[in-house]
DNA sequence: CCCACCTACGTCAACGTTGACGTAGACAGC
DNA sequence: GCTGTCTACGTCAACGTTGACGTAGGTGGG
C-alpha cells in the first residue's frame, strides 16, 4: 500500500513551501489566487488529507468527543447516540462510542482510553456508583457531561430530562380525566434520592389537593415481567384502582399484559401511562400513552455544553433541563 | 487546567531519560527493576497517560476503527454496534461511530473524516448506491469490511449473515409443519440481485419438490404498514393461504395485525414467520417465530477481518458467512 | 590481562503539522 | 530616492513519542 501523501508531497508538486500549503488547507490568508489554485490542484491530484494526529499534536485539539453509555442495547440509547452524533458532526466533531456494561472499573478504563485518545470531552451516562471515578477523570482535565444524573463538580456538566415534571404531567392528565385511584408501577432499582417519577406522582396529587396512598405504589425491576408483577400486587391490595402510572414503557407493557389476562380492558377499566416513548410503544396494542423525553435533544444539548466547557473553562455550569412531552395515544 | 504530563515530566521526576520511560511504558526490555519501580512511581504520581496522537505519528497505528451505519435507529443496529465495540475493545481498539442517513455523499464525508483521523479500518453497512465511493476509499488504502453486501475489491472484505439459508430454514419449517400455500411478504426496496430471502423461499420449495407461485409474493416497503398492505394484497388474491414468510419482523408484525383485523387467528388460521429477531418480537403478542442473525457475531467477525486485513495486506479475502438460527416462538 | 559480549541506559532524528518570526519585493508618500 | 508598509511567501522549531544507534561499565573466557 502506498504511503499517504503529506504536506511535503503537495508542497513539492505545487512548488511552494509546506507552510503555504498549510495556509491554503486551513483557509488562512497570505497567498495569491494563482498559488491557491496550484496547491488545490496538487491536493486533488494526490488525494491529500491532513493528518489529524499531527495537527492535534501541536494545536492540542482533536475534534473528537466520546459518548459513554451503560448498555448499547438499552432502548433509549439509539436516540441519544443519534442526537450526539448529529450534533457532533454539525460542529465538526467525530464521536467515539463505548459502553461500560454498567460496571465502574470498565467505565474507568473507557474514560482512560478516551483521555489517551485526546477526546476534547466525554458525554457519560454513568455506571452505577461511579461518581468518584467520574470526578477523578474530570480532575484530570477532561470536561465531562453526565446525562440524567446529579453531580456537583467544577468540570462536570449536567443535562437531564425533566423527569419529575413529565411524571407530574402524566399523573395530572389521569386526575383531570377523572381518575382518583391511581397506582404507581415503580422501579425497585432506583435509589431513594432519585425517584423523580415518584416525586412527580406526588407533585400531581399535591397540586390537585389529594393525598398519596403509599399502598398504591409497587416496586419491581423495570422490565416487562416486573410490570406484570407490580400490577398483580397492586390489584390485589387495591382492586378498585382505575389507572396506573408506570416507571417506563416496558413496565407499562407488562402492566397492560397483566390487566388483559385478568380480564380488565385498557383503557376502559384501567388507564395506563408509560414513560420514555421507546419505539416499541408505537407497535404494541393498544398504543401506549407515554412521556417522551426527547433523548436526541438531550444528546445535542450535551454536545453543546461539552464543547462550551472545553472552549471556555469558565463556562457557567448550570444544569440543563430538557423539556418533556406527554404523548397521547390510546392507553389513557 | 494544568498541562498534561508527558514522558519528559515522568523522565525528570524519575531521573532517567524519556527513552527509558518509553521502554517501561511499552514493556520493552533494557532497564533494571529499580528503574522500573522509579518510573512507575513517577507515572502514578503524575497521572501520566501516553499521548496516542504522538505515538501514532511515528508508529503509524492509531488502534481505532470506524463503524459506519445507515441509521442509528435501525432496529438491528445496537446489536451490531455492541458486537463491534466489544470485539474492538478486546483487541485494544477504540471505536468511532457514524451514521450516513443512507446518503452516499454523507458516507463519503464520513469515510473521509475517518481516514483523516487515521482509523486502521472501517466497518461499513453501506448506503444505497455507494459501491463506487467505497471502492475509492479502499483504493486510498483504508481496509474496509462491508456487512451484508457483495463487493469484489482487493481491499474490501465481506461479512454477512446467511440470509438465504435462514429464509430457506423458515420456509422449510412451514412446509414440514404441513403448509403448502405459503405467501411471501417481500420488500419493495431490495434490488433484484439481492433478494436473498426470496431465493431462500424458492430454495425451500425446490428442496421439497414444490413450485413457487409468483402470485404469492407481494412487495411493499419493509415497515409495519408495508406488512399490513402486502398481507391484504395476498389475502385478496390467495384467500386460501395458510402461512406467511415476512421479509423482516416489522413486516411480520404488520402481517399479524392485518390478519387479526380480518378475523384470522395466528398461528391457527395463518402461521407467520419473521426475520431478524429484533427485541420487539419478544413483546408483541403472539411472540413471533423468526430468524435470528446474530448481529453481534457479525460485528465481532467484521472486527477480526478488518484487523487481519490491516495487519497483513495479503490477507485472503474470503467472504465470511455467519450462521443463522430459527427461533421457535408461537406465531408458527 | 585483554577482548568480546551483554546490560542498561542515553542521544538524536523523525513522524506531519502549525506557531512564531523573518524577508524579498512591490508600492506609496514625501 | 529614501522610508515605511504591505503582500506573499519561506524558515525554523516545537508538539510527544519511538526507531536507530551509540556507549559506559560490568562480566566471563581464554
Amino acid at each position: 500500500m502506498l504511503r499517504k501523501p503529506t504536506l511535503h508531497d503537495v508542497a513539492s508538486l505545487a512548488r511552494v513551501s509546506t507552510r503555504t500549503v498549510s495556509r491554503v488547507v486551513n483557509n488562512e490568508s497570505g497567498y495569491s489566487a494563482d498559488t491557491r489554485a496550484r496547491v488545490e490542484a496538487a491536493i486533488e491530484q494526490l488525494g491529500y488529507r491532513p493528518n489529524l494526529a499531527a495537527r492535534s499534536l501541536i494545536t492540542n485539539r482533536t475534534r473528537t468527543i466520546g459518548l459513554v453509555v451503560t448498555h448499547l442495547t438499552d432502548p433509549f440509547f439509539p436516540e441519544l447516540a443519534d442526537g450526539v452524533m448529529r450534533a457532533a458532526r454539525d460542529r465538526g466533531y467525530t464521536m467515539f462510542l463505548s459502553s461500560t456494561e454498567d460496571h465502574e472499573p470498565t467505565q474507568r478504563d473507557v474514560l482512560d482510553s478516551l483521555a489517551s485518545h485526546g477526546v476534547e470531552a466525554a458525554i457519560v451516562f454513568p455506571a452505577n456508583g461511579s461518581d468518584e471515578s467520574l470526578a477523578e477523570a474530570a480532575n484530570d482535565g477532561m470536561p465531562i457531561v453526565v446525562i440524567d444524573h446529579e453531580m456537583d463538580h467544577p468540570n462536570i456538566g449536567v443535562v437531564s430530562s425533566d423527569i419529575r415534571r413529565g411524571a407530574a404531567m402524566a399523573v395530572t392528565h389521569l386526575i383531570e380525566t377523572g381518575h382518583r385511584r391511581i397506582g404507581m408501577v415503580a422501579s425497585s432499582r432506583s435509589p431513594r434520592s432519585r425517584r423523580w417519577r415518584e416525586k412527580g406522582y406526588e407533585d400531581a396529587f399535591g397540586a390537585a389537593g389529594h393525598r398519596v396512598d403509599q399502598t398504591m405504589v409497587a416496586r419491581q425491576p423495570p422490565t416487562i415481567a416486573g410490570g406484570r408483577a407490580a400490577t398483580a400486587t397492586l390489584l390485589e391490595s387495591n382492586p378498585d384502582l382505575t389507572a396506573l402510572f408506570a416507571y417506563n414503557d416496558l413496565m407499562a407493557i407488562g402492566a397492560i399484559a397483566e390487566l388483559k389476562s385478568l380480564g380488565r380492558s385498557v383503557p376502559d377499566d384501567v388507564a395506563v401511562i408509560g414513560f420514555d416513548d421507546i419505539p416499541l410503544t408505537e407497535y404494541v396494542g393498544p398504543p401506549i400513552t407515554t412521556v417522551r423525553l426527547g433523548r436526541d435533544r438531550v444528546g445535542a444539548a450535551a454536545v453543546d455544553l461539552a464543547i462550551a466547557m472545553r472552549e471556555d473553562s469558565e463556562h457557567r455550569l448550570e444544569p440543563i433541563v430538557i423539556g418533556v412531552e406527554l404523548v397521547h395515544r390510546s392507553s389513557a
